[in-house]
DNA sequence: TTGAAAGCGGTACCAT
DNA sequence: ATGGTACCGCTTTCAA
């Protein structure tokens, strides 16, 4: 076997690594300030045709891609949004205003990066955020602390947003109170006559930062009102729920808000097993308008869940960036209304 | 009103800009060489414990979050693996192969990112992720070309993997064959007697890369079997459901496979409402095995789906990581197996 | 054990 | 119209 020693091809220097606008000035001939002019189209600078040409040509064949880290280091600042990836799988409802937030964003000219952060604690992964000094942070859920918000902004972020259910020192906040979910079905169940109320909890950790918000508010619903509130455990699957079925009379109850659709299907074909009329014997609300929801028989009736625009939260990144230190603005943006079908 | 002007605390400096390691060096009176070395754990170099002590303190103090972008641009590269955010909503299935990934690649000290590539088509967005000179891309799905991926490895990246239904052109590929879900679907329709089978497509455009690949793998199936294949078009609304199901009995068909599990249910509801039996007139199966088909009636029979497992997706990308140049590895990645129940 | 200084890849000011 | 150059924050030799 002859070995063949390798040879750059001769056209283009050996370019084993990555090219850098050094490389593209010394193809083009000329110097690395002016191939920045170029390759930025600097308004304040005229730089002649010929020269652009050549400019061009060369990081075309250079196949050169500018260093974003050099970039945003010498300017002090980058147009980067950051938030964290989620990390329990996102309905329909959720994905689709992310996907509006990230297109309006985009739209605006600012980077999206969703960094993945398992494992990490509130103000722990706000550390490593920083570390990528984002213009702005948005930060679905609870877990970020007011110390969190602080390393972001001695780090630079001018924009630090939460979306969750409470205020957070230093951070605008969008506030989505889940309880309004419950109070919503439980207002609902109340006008429907239902007295004994239970509420479906998962036992998936992830969700208490809805399911507990949402139990509050039908307890806030029902205060007073000679009714009765019990938590209902239950895990998403086809066993607990047909063990759940089995003592279901022995509860006692008359209605039951079924955390959201998706429990709620699993609840009612358990409950229809065990020959529990819906909605005679109990009546079963969900949340979350899922598509199911209407498919189910009975008709699942649903709490409807409206979201802020994506639009309108880029927005106010954008207004939150440019009047960095401006106080902090507070949003309740969830709005649910009762969409009556025929399990209620 | 009186005017208070705003004075910095007094214990330590205004801090209006970002606190550097040039900082926390002047505060603990050493050089910023001693910093790093403290900051780092570097080995190689032998530090005093007071000095130690004092840097840390110093470093807390000043609320000092290191600069990765001036980290990576000295250091000449970065741990960050980059994938493209999902533009379509994730079903569990993938959902939960993703935070699998992203939790055995953060064990391997890899930082993930998925960048929002809206609006972004394939080899473009190659050039943005390439800006951020990640060491590795993931991109699932296809539209990345081979140019995208030349692209990449000139800026640096050490790895491209791509998740989809081809391989390209210098990149690692898990091929993710869908035409395997139509062909197991359609074998057992075939050897539960079927000879006349639908096959659902959905009209979202998203999906293509889905459906016509187990739209294909079905074709296989039947292919010299004296059975038919009719394509049969369906928006995912209600009202779209039941057009279809009204029309149904014309079609002359004594099979469908749906697409999924959600298709299949949407399908189904119209078609028992228009009085079409299952699975006597019709069979029904759909595909990837989620909760809802368990607790249709009857009883959906589905394809079950396999995905590889994060853990070994995280250690191919370390793998092609270190041994960067070597040759592309293509794993076929796609299970699937029927799970029979009562729809068929 | 610690410090001085070069340099990573761009940008923008100041000359020419 | 272009080039020279300082500098962004950090790491890492090399010297002291």
């Amino acid at each position: 076997m002859v070995q063949i020693p390798e040879q750059p091809a001769p056209s283009l220097p050996a370019q084993r690594s990555v090219p850098t606008s050094a490389d593209v000035a010394r193809v083009a001939g000329v110097s690395r300030a002016t191939v920045s002019y170029v390759l930025n189209n600097t308004g304040a600078v005229r730089i002649s045709e010929p020269t652009r040409r050549r400019v061009h040509q060369a990081a075309r064949d250079l196949g050169y891609v500018p260093h974003a880290a050099a970039r945003s280091l010498r300017a002090g600042h980058s147009r980067m949004v950051l938030m964290p990836a989620p990390t329990v799988p996102a309905g329909p409802l959720y994905s689709q205003f992310f996907n509006e937030l990230q297109w309006a964003l985009s739209r605006l000219d600012y980077t999206v990066v969703q960094y993945g952060s398992v494992g990490l604690q509130g103000d722990e992964a706000a550390r490593a955020w920083a570390e990528l000094r984002p213009v702005a942070v948005l930060v679905p859920g609870s877990g970020l602390g007011p110390q969190g918000v602080a390393v972001l902004k001695r780090s630079g972020a001018r924009a630090v947003v939460t979306l969750g259910p409470e205020r957070v020192e230093g951070a605008h906040a969008l506030l989505m109170d889940h309880s309004i979910v419950g109070r919503c079905a439980g207002a609902h169940l109340l006008a429907r006559g239902r007295r004994r109320v239970g509420v479906v909890m998962p036992e998936d950790p992830e969700l208490e930062l809805f399911s507990k918000p949402r139990l509050e508010g039908v307890r806030q619903a029902l205060h007073g009102q000679d009714a009765t509130v019990t938590e209902v455990p239950l895990a998403y699957e086809e066993e607990a729920a047909a063990q759940l079925a089995k003592g279901w009379r022995s509860l006692g109850l008359d209605a039951v808000f079924a955390y959201n659709d998706e429990y709620a299907m699993l609840l009612m074909r358990a409950l229809k097993d065990e020959g529990v009329r819906i909605p005679d014997d109990t009546a079963v609300i969900g949340a979350d308008d899922l598509m199911l929801g209407r498919l189910l028989r009975p008709r699942l009736s649903t709490v409807h869940i409206e979201l802020p625009s994506g639009q309108e939260l880029a927005e106010l990144v954008d207004r939150a960036v440019r009047a960095a230190g401006a106080v902090p603005e507070t949003h309740e943006v969830l709005g649910a209304t009762v969409v009556h079908r025929a399990s209620t």
